[in-house]
DNA sequence: ATTATCGTTTAGAACGTTATAAACGATAAT
DNA sequence: ATTATCGTTTATAACGTTCTAAACGATAAT
């Protein structure tokens, strides 16, 4: 079957694919939602296979994946062994959510590497000679810098949880 | 040369050039505007092999991307043959004007994926049966979401210019 | 004019990441 | 009890990306 739905669904997974990876998040599970989030009905394994050219191995991995990040639910179909997969229907959330969780994770991260960098920079002063005490001073006016960076990434989260 | 100084260095770059991976942006481009941002002075390139213990080709080819984004200028010093290069101090600005140029270009991607779904589902309505003119229905419907996305993702652009 | 000092380019190596295929365990059907 | 149907796991292969080392061209010094 090559018509022309088809051909438009594959336009819209190339698309999604390019977008996700662009902005750090894997192109195949962006994909694996794209396929889930144009059907009409909820897919199986098997389907997923068959639509996206995988490994059962790789979607099996990857769904699972998408599922914890919670884009895509396991729906029982009365009669079938099978696992049926559907998407969340409202992206916005699921991205939002997905991006939120990302930037507070960074944040996180940003603030741990500053803390460790201020022990370093303090806990020496007694061997360090004047340039370096005059070097310590430019830093911790650097990192007022990042400090203000960082509320301002506080800040974003904040408007973004309103628009949500 | 191992001293407390060059260790909180280190770490720093640690830090930014996870931080820089984990959105996607090189994390080696990231580090060489961290060394360059915390030094008083400005560095040549053969400074940045030594301090990033990396081979001047990787270095020189990096730099300049880094200069292309505006993250770093070349620096003349008097009585030197060498190019040396000095960070641009302030990180908010560049930090932001390449995330606002990164969600400008995937906002033009996911526009011009948009247009030639419609066209895709849209061209074939004669040879379509009836259940596939359903499903190009639902498509309709969901392409909106999509829009919805796009332009909050236009509203944040704008935000994100308030704030810079 | 010759040599030395730069930065750049490029072919190939090293690396991490992701996909595959095959083996596996578990559950349901016969 | 045996076989068939699933989803999962894992060792290995394929892939793209990034790094290096060496060759190179250009410019300045001698």
């Amino acid at each position: 079957m090559h018509n022309k739905l088809e051909m438009a669904q594959d336009k819209f997974m190339e698309g999604i694919g390019k977008l996700a990876e662009s902005v750090g998040v894997s192109r195949f599970i962006a994909q694996l939602y794209a396929v889930l989030y144009l059907s009409d009905r909820p897919l199986s394994l098997d389907d997923l296979v068959e639509r996206l050219k995988a490994s059962k191995g790789n979607i099996s991995l990857n769904i699972r994946e998408l599922e914890k990040w919670g884009g895509v639910k396991n729906i029982w179909v009365k009669g079938s062994r099978k696992d049926y997969y559907e998407a969340d229907p409202d992206i916005k959330k699921f991205v939002l959510k997905k991006i939120r969780s990302g930037v507070q994770k960074r944040i996180g991260q940003v603030t741990d590497m500053m803390d460790e960098f201020k022990e370093l920079i303090n806990s020496g002063n007694d061997e360090m000679g004047d340039e370096d005490k005059m070097i310590v001073k430019t830093y911790h006016e650097k990192l007022k810098n990042i400090e203000n960076m960082k509320s301002l990434a506080d800040k974003a989260l904040m408007l973004a949880d309103k628009l949500l």
